[in-house]
DNA sequence: ATGTGTTCCTGTCCGC
DNA sequence: TGCGGACAGGAACACA
């Protein structure tokens, strides 16, 4: 589900409830998601006090007081959701059925709360995440080495960061034969690029998804690193993209759905001012691929 | 080392 | 209306 506008929408809705805050109370209502939690993982969150929340590609980064960092993946259909407490409450959260209840209905979710894994109680809010698939992740590892962590070791350069550039990106695609489409979902190449923006930014860039990587010429390659930097900036100020469920932790939508020039829109005329192309779909390592067989080439 | 196909899981939508 | 199949924002893993 979440590519990285998604996740840093997700952030910045969470940070003013989280930051500073105190997790009273957590709990997980089921040992695993993807992987098994850790070690007692609720326990370890209890007491902790949130110093920051941080990003890095996909992943949700909050950095506690005892030096630990509380990592999280949405994987496809994980979303968290805020409520704020009524003043004084103490009611224990396990015993708070209007708010699961609420959560529940916010998530569009008829299982009444079937898919709320993990629970996490503040001074001032209920976070509930809530991940039908359980494609999602989350762990507990030191902050002063988050960047060994297994899942985030191999993570190449944040797209938005200093680290990404024309040299950058152009040492990633050299030699590779795979698809330009397919090298940029590989997170080693560039971090939190997913199907949509991967589209997108290929068609902003005039680019056929379906030439390799490696030969693609060093001014393309300069066009496509402003391209994936505009999308992305261009998705965050949107909210990000709302597709079915996903939702922002206020529980606000995002509108960049309907700004897609290609993603989602097999058949319909092309967006390019000029063009009188229609957009295709094809199937790359068993993915949808959207793009306009005309104007990309 | 690369590239691709499979797999995890549930929900939804579309055609018969 | 029910049923089966395709498909979904991800990405680790197995295997050529």
């Amino acid at each position: 589900m979440p590519e990285l506008p998604e996740v840093e929408t997700v952030r910045r809705g969470l940070e003013p409830a989280l930051v500073g805050r105190i997790i009273t109370r957590a709990e997980a209502r089921r040992p695993d998601l993807r992987w098994p939690l850790p070690e007692r993982f609720a326990e370890r969150l209890e007491g902790r006090r949130i110093e920051a929340l941080a990003r890095r590609s996909k992943y949700l980064l909050a950095h506690l007081d005892d030096g630990m960092t509380w990592l999280t993946h949405l994987g496809m259909s994980g979303r968290f959701t805020v409520f704020a407490r009524d003043g004084g409450a103490t009611t224990p959260l396990s015993e708070t059925p209007g708010a699961f209840a609420l959560a529940a209905q916010t998530a569009g979710d008829a299982g009444g709360g079937r898919h709320d894994h993990v629970l996490i109680e503040t001074d001032a809010a209920l976070l509930v995440y809530t991940d039908p698939r359980r494609f999602g992740a989350m762990d507990l590892w030191p902050t002063a080495e988050i960047e060994t962590h297994p899942l985030l070791k191999s993570i190449g350069p944040e797209p938005l960061g200093n680290a990404f550039h024309v040299d950058s990106l152009a040492e990633a695609l050299d030699g590779r034969s795979a698809s330009i489409k397919s090298a940029l979902l590989d997170q080693r190449r560039v971090a939190g690029l997913g199907n949509i923006y991967v589209c997108e930014a290929l068609w902003r860039t005039g680019i056929d998804p379906r030439r390799a990587a490696g030969g693609i010429s060093r001014k393309r390659v300069a066009e496509l690193v402003d391209a994936i930097r505009a999308v992305l900036a261009d998705a965050i100020e949107a909210g990000g993209s709302s597709l079915r469920d996903y939702r922002q932790a206020t529980g606000d939508l995002g509108y960049f759905q309907h700004r897609f020039a290609v993603y989602d829109r097999e058949d319909q005329p092309c967006a390019r001012e000029g063009c009188k192309g229609v957009v295709q779909r094809v199937v790359q390592s068993g993915r949808s691929t959207f793009f306009c067989g005309r104007c990309q080439r």
